[in-house]
DNA sequence: CCGCTACTATTGACTACGCAAGCAATCCTA
DNA sequence: TAGGATTGCTTGCGTAGTCAATAGTAGCGG
């Protein structure tokens, strides 16, 4: 064969997969969660976040990053949720640069009604296809990928 | 164990693994694709998926099917692809509601340059956090997911 | 043949981000 | 303790994508 560009590496397979998966898990999932709730997969996240979090509240580059947006896509996003009062804005004392997300108990309301019916999604979508082994194996495998994977922090210059 | 939002379950987890696997790599992979060729990666899925067509030609229907994209997404995305000259639109003599879109000689040169650092940067990525075998495993894992999964199409009423 | 339904494609309005720039507060170094 | 660098957050602007509405075409069933 030519060579040309139907590669079939195994790696470009695995990253096909990913995309696809992705797609039927998230366009399933956030499509439920927002005709029945209203809510982005995201706001979700940030939500489940924050009721975790001690004190129900977290500082929004924090925030950011766990659950992978930019500083900008938190501050839109939490403009949305406080709209809706599900979050408030608090001042910390200690350093007047950051402003916490607080989730309010109407936050947290939302959140216990939307999870219920959200993990059950969750659970239909992964279970009616995979069994626990293969879950875990999935999760583990999945984990390793976004793993640094880059420079050995500051490695000696050789 | 007051059975609150601190849901961990295996299937939500797996889910959330998903969710980060697909973040890092999509965002690895398409800031080099669009820095080093000026291509989205669904471009680059638009450019591959017509080089492989017969005649270097789909249907747009098809294409957005294949793609992830809905129909509105492929119009406006093709849109841009044509505009640099890397598809073409043709008509179909059979049935006028269709409008074939073909990929140019431009485009494909275009493919072959980027898929050249494109295929060895997913290399990189998937290689270094996965060996063979898991990557494989990883592979079928996933393909389980994205299958309808739901409705026997049409299926008989028992 | 006529009208009905189903399909393909496009368009307008909107949303959810990202990036880059900006501002204020804090930290660091000397 | 002044100066610059860094951090936290917001804002303006741009882009990729969706949904809903529209129009043209196709292929029925009567």
């Amino acid at each position: 064969m030519s060579s040309q560009v139907l590669i079939e590496q195994a790696s470009a397979k695995a990253f096909a997969a990913l995309l696809r998966a992705h797609a039927a898990a998230t366009r399933a999932l956030s499509a439920q969660l927002s005709a029945g709730h209203g809510l982005t997969l995201s706001d979700y996240e940030v939500l489940l976040r924050l009721a975790q979090a001690p004190e129900r509240r977290m500082r929004r580059v924090d925030l950011a990053e766990q659950v992978l947006l930019t500083a900008s896509g938190i501050t839109r996003l939490l403009d949305g949720l406080e709209e809706s009062g599900f979050v408030e804005r608090a001042a910390c004392s200690e350093d007047r640069r950051v402003v916490y997300a607080v989730l309010t108990e109407d936050g947290l309301e939302k959140l216990r009604g939307a999870s219920k019916s959200h993990l059950s999604q969750i659970e239909t979508h992964f279970r009616t296809r995979l069994d626990e082994g293969e879950l875990e194996n999935l999760t583990t495998l999945l984990g390793r990928l976004d793993e640094a994977g880059e420079e050995p922090a500051c490695g000696p210059p050789e």
